[in-house]
DNA sequence: ACTGGCACTCAAAATGTCCGAGTGCCAGCG
DNA sequence: CGCTGGCACTCGGACATTTTGAGTGCCAGT
């Protein structure tokens, strides 16, 4: 049955009561708090429709309703529109973003704030190097038979390596390598350097080739693999405040899956796979983790420009204020992404 | 009154017992569990003296004894010898460590060893650079009036700072400037800097001094200031299981005060300060953080060779097995200082 | 100095009672 | 035909009451 304009409504309210009370939402209630022109006894017959339909519940017989995640997922798509942030908190962001010395500053900066301003769990992905761009490398001789990798990105990452040289090398050679290896790496995506740290190694003279090949596998290892996989967390005790009623003991699990960084990147870093970068939503058993199906997740990509280079975003009760928690990462993710920019 | 023998014999068992069921313990089950060759009204006598003395209280009239923070500071000063570790311990340690990659990764992999060892929160400073010496300073250009200050530590640690120059500079000035500042710094303990930084203003060629003034600041700032005040942390999933008895309602002021870096550093980073390695044991109300009045805090400072450059620790419920977390941590602040020598 | 016995206390668990919010259903109304 | 008021029914939560048992303190006896 297609539920008409009315039967909508009473589902909106339900939403919009449940978030604010906290409490399953009875049909008197409901009728006196909005003004729907019609008396409870409609209500009750428009629930009882909702409920067939699987967008409500009710926890036990003679009870109020309490929405489904389907019936979050309805409220979320067609019955809401997101909120515009308040002067305060516009104001907010730029007093908490003010000064941010370093990119490590900056990402740290962003996820207390995204989780103060929501009251949730907020993450934030570290600007994947995959997306950046070499800006500089720099080789500085540590001992006779190794020297420590520095690469800096477009992004302002910066990431060191050992490398172990076969045997003694002349600092001039050292200073030859750092030329090459600059010459043709710098200013090129990240991705598209695997190939051309191969030709590095072709290419060299023949003296030089023995000290490449060992940098050169070092680099491969620093361009690509791994540790892009960062996240920043903020705001776990805010867990505590939605605590027993929603979650239901299952607090401990969530603390758990939070504390997976693979997990997270799995949640919040697939954002910027589609190169979209609005705001998503995953609403309880619509997630893929497991611990994590009594918890919404809104999250959103962010980087200078058009370029996507991570994802950030806020996990918490699927009982959350939608409309406030979306706009509030989509500003913050494009706030980010300007000053991301500005660099 | 002091207390005989038996007594304090008393007291071990009520804390070991408490700990293992995280129940007030009477006098019946004491005598039954340990065999203290006495009955349950001689125990009761010396419990009344132990109570009177503030080692333990009931918390109610009718109910066993629990050890307060005081019993549990005797206990760990006079009653408990540390567990050596089990191998299986000892196996786990290393497993876990090898293959640590960098800096970061061996800090990651330590607390979450730690957190898994000993089944609660534990915190680790990175490794601070006040101790540590500088190695190398790289300055890279990024645009005519844009400097990249890169900074290389033997302790492994790169620090990185934007350095905005007064005018557009020639590369061969830059050259010049990093000739200057490795000339002076490279090999000095970053305590000892301050003074040098001032002294290289001083003394460069009265050209350069434009540009040296901008430099010298920031490499104050990377040198001595912020960022050293980086905290590691693992294992908050394990608060939600001593739950909701420990910590009665205030895990949230717990996981908040564990939020707090610099609070964090308090707990563990004071542990090198005094140049004592050995772990060191807060007990509830001991410490000076109100949030954590009622947790335990096991810290111990960590290095290469002599020196310290951390601290770590472990954050818990009062009621824990000091033994044996006392143990966990000694080790493995040893291993991780072993770990650092090597490099 | 220790023990067994006894009266007493009190928190927690079990049981019972009541209340009211909320429901579903139905007959009547516009 | 859709909405409404009325009514009987349900059931969880709040509250009061009782029961239970672990634990205590004290004292007289060995």
């Amino acid at each position: 049955m297609p539920l008409d304009e009315r039967k909508l409504e009473v589902l909106r309210a339900i939403v919009e009561d449940y978030v604010a009370t906290e409490e399953p939402v009875g049909s008197r209630a409901l009728v006196e708090r909005h003004n729907l022109n019609v008396s409870p006894a409609t209500v009750r017959n428009d629930m009882a429709v909702l409920e067939e339909e699987g967008y409500i519940r009710q926890p036990h017989t003679s009870a109020g309703r309490v929405p489904t995640d389907r019936g979050y997922r309805l409220f979320v798509d067609r019955l809401s529109q997101i909120k515009p942030l308040s002067a305060a908190e516009r104001r907010a962001i730029e007093r908490f973003m003010f000064g941010a010395v370093d990119l490590d500053d900056v990402v740290y900066r962003t996820v207390r704030l995204l989780a103060q301003l929501t009251r949730q769990v907020a993450v934030m992905q570290y600007p994947s190097l995959t997306k950046s761009a070499v800006r500089h490398l720099e080789l500085v001789p540590i001992s006779t038979t190794r020297v420590m990798l520095v690469m800096i990105t477009d992004t302002g990452r910066v990431e060191q390596r050992l490398v172990e040289l076969p045997g003694p090398t002349e600092a001039d050679d050292v200073t030859e390598l750092r030329r090459l290896v600059n010459a043709k790496l710098v200013g090129e995506q990240l991705s598209e350097t695997p190939a051309l740290v191969q030709s590095l190694v072709d290419e060299v003279h023949p003296d030089l080739r023995q000290i490449m090949a060992p940098l050169a596998s070092v680099l491969l290892e620093t361009l690509v693999e791994r540790h892009e996989e960062r996240v920043a967390l903020a705001g776990t005790a805010n867990l505590t405040r939605a605590g027993l009623f929603d979650f239901q003991g299952s607090l401990r699990s969530v603390l758990e899956a939070l504390e997976e960084q693979v997990v997270l990147l799995k949640l919040i870093g697939e954002v910027g796979n589609d190169g979209y970068r609005e705001p998503r939503v995953r609403i309880g058993g619509e997630n893929e983790v497991a611990d994590l199906r009594t918890t919404s997740v809104v999250s959103a990509g962010y980087g200078p420009g058009d370029t996507i280079v991570g994802g950030m975003g806020v996990v918490g009760p699927t009982r959350m204020d939608y409309p406030g928690t979306i706009a509030t990462v989509r500003a913050v993710a494009r706030y980010v992404g300007e000053l991301l920019a500005q660099n």
